[in-house]
DNA sequence: TCTGGACCTTA
DNA sequence: AAGGTCCAG
């Protein structure tokens, strides 16, 4: 029971990957035609998730080779909140080589004390399923999969009151550990993709024009409908736009600035979130998840053509995090700061772990 | 309200 | 140079 809660087993991956292909080519494209993946979005531990996703940057990955798994000689548990919120916490996070996250750690930690008298169980008790308003939402019907939607406003508010958190990482959080099913976490990578598939080619205007020339209500043909005409998507509340609104929201993802970095800004940020949503619907995140590893290059998304080849793969069912997130979560040294035990190397730093002998 | 430099480490 | 967030302006 717990597994087929951890991957969100009521949800079938394949119809949905079946219904937005019949929406998007370019998904269609991406899912069957190219690569034929699937990414399963996990219902993962919120704490370790939120930690992981503050101090996550580019380029770092662990790979299970890595680990060795059959040698391992110590298993690090995640440490309590309680601990990381300790004085010292920041200057030994820095030495072990987590630059300025440190204090977002720390502080993070801290914050999260402040406000529970059970930090460990305040994320998911009350954040997640905020039982002492709602009562236990799991007991609901098996086959419902429970979803929070309608409470990613505010659960995204509070996580964004956190030090380190911000818009980004606060969508990883909901996506993959509070069962925010339409979170779009956006980065330069998921950038890159919106403007090349859905805003340089007007591929997102083209599919609201053609859900407003395919609306029941109308039998004229779709060149006299007026652009105004609003687009609801069925299943979904929120997701209400026009032609005229989807214009302007491709205008704002394809508009860059002075020095002409891809910089994912505040307008940009919501812009593709919308788009995103518009598009997939109430899933929206476990779509993008699968637009954007599809996107990833074979060597990184593990995905690609090895020695079996390409051709027997099977639909992948793949821990479902945003970019560098390592497979492993990485491994931070547990409660005894007073025990100095030496820069023994915690971090997950690939090829770097070195296990005793 | 929004922009862009600083943060820190690794590649 | 890259990476998301913070903060000064």
């Amino acid at each position: 029971m717990k597994l087929k809660s951890y991957f969100q087993l009521e949800v079938s991956l394949e119809n949905l990957c079946n219904r937005w292909s019949e929406i998007d080519y370019n998904f269609k494209k991406k899912y069957i035609v190219d690569k034929r993946i699937g990414i399963r979005t996990l219902d993962q531990d919120p704490v370790e998730n939120l930690f992981t996703f503050i101090c996550t940057k580019y380029g770092e990955k662990i790979e299970l080779d890595d680990l060795e798994v059959d040698g391992i000689k110590e298993v690090y548990k995640f440490p309590k909140i309680a601990a990381l919120a300790q004085d010292g916490v920041e200057a030994r996070l820095k030495s072990l080589g987590f630059g300025y996250r440190a204090k977002y750690i720390s502080q993070t930690a801290k914050y999260i004390c402040s406000i529970s008298n059970d930090p460990d169980s305040w994320l998911v008790d009350t954040l997640k399923y905020n039982r002492t308003k709602t009562g236990d939402i799991l007991s609901g019907s098996a086959d419902t999969h429970v979803k929070n939607n309608e409470r990613y406003p505010s659960i995204k508010d509070e996580l964004l009151k956190m030090t380190g958190v911000g818009p980004k990482v606060a969508d990883c959080v909901c996506l993959m550990s509070m069962r925010v099913t339409q979170a779009i976490p956006v980065d330069t990578h998921v950038l890159q993709v919106a403007r090349r598939d859905y805003a340089d080619n007007s591929n997102f205007v083209n599919i609201i024009k053609s859900r407003v020339g395919s609306k029941k209500t109308s039998n004229r043909p779709k060149s006299s409908l007026p652009e105004s005409t609003t687009v609801k998507m069925e299943n979904c509340s929120g997701y209400d736009i026009t032609v005229q609104e989807a214009t302007e929201l491709t205008k704002i993802i394809k508009s860059t600035s002075k020095n002409s970095k891809a910089t994912v800004t505040k307008p940009i940020y919501e812009a593709i979130h919308k788009m995103f949503n518009v598009i997939f619907g109430e899933y929206s995140g476990w779509a993008q998840s699968i637009l954007f590893v599809s996107d990833l290059p074979d060597s990184i998304s593990s995905l690609g053509s090895n020695e079996t080849g390409a051709s027997d793969k099977p639909n992948g069912i793949v821990a479902g995090s945003g970019d560098a997130q390592p497979i492993i979560q990485p491994i931070i040294q547990p409660t005894p700061l007073s025990n100095t035990t030496g820069g023994r190397e915690t971090r997950s730093k690939s090829k770097k772990i070195k296990l005793e002998e």
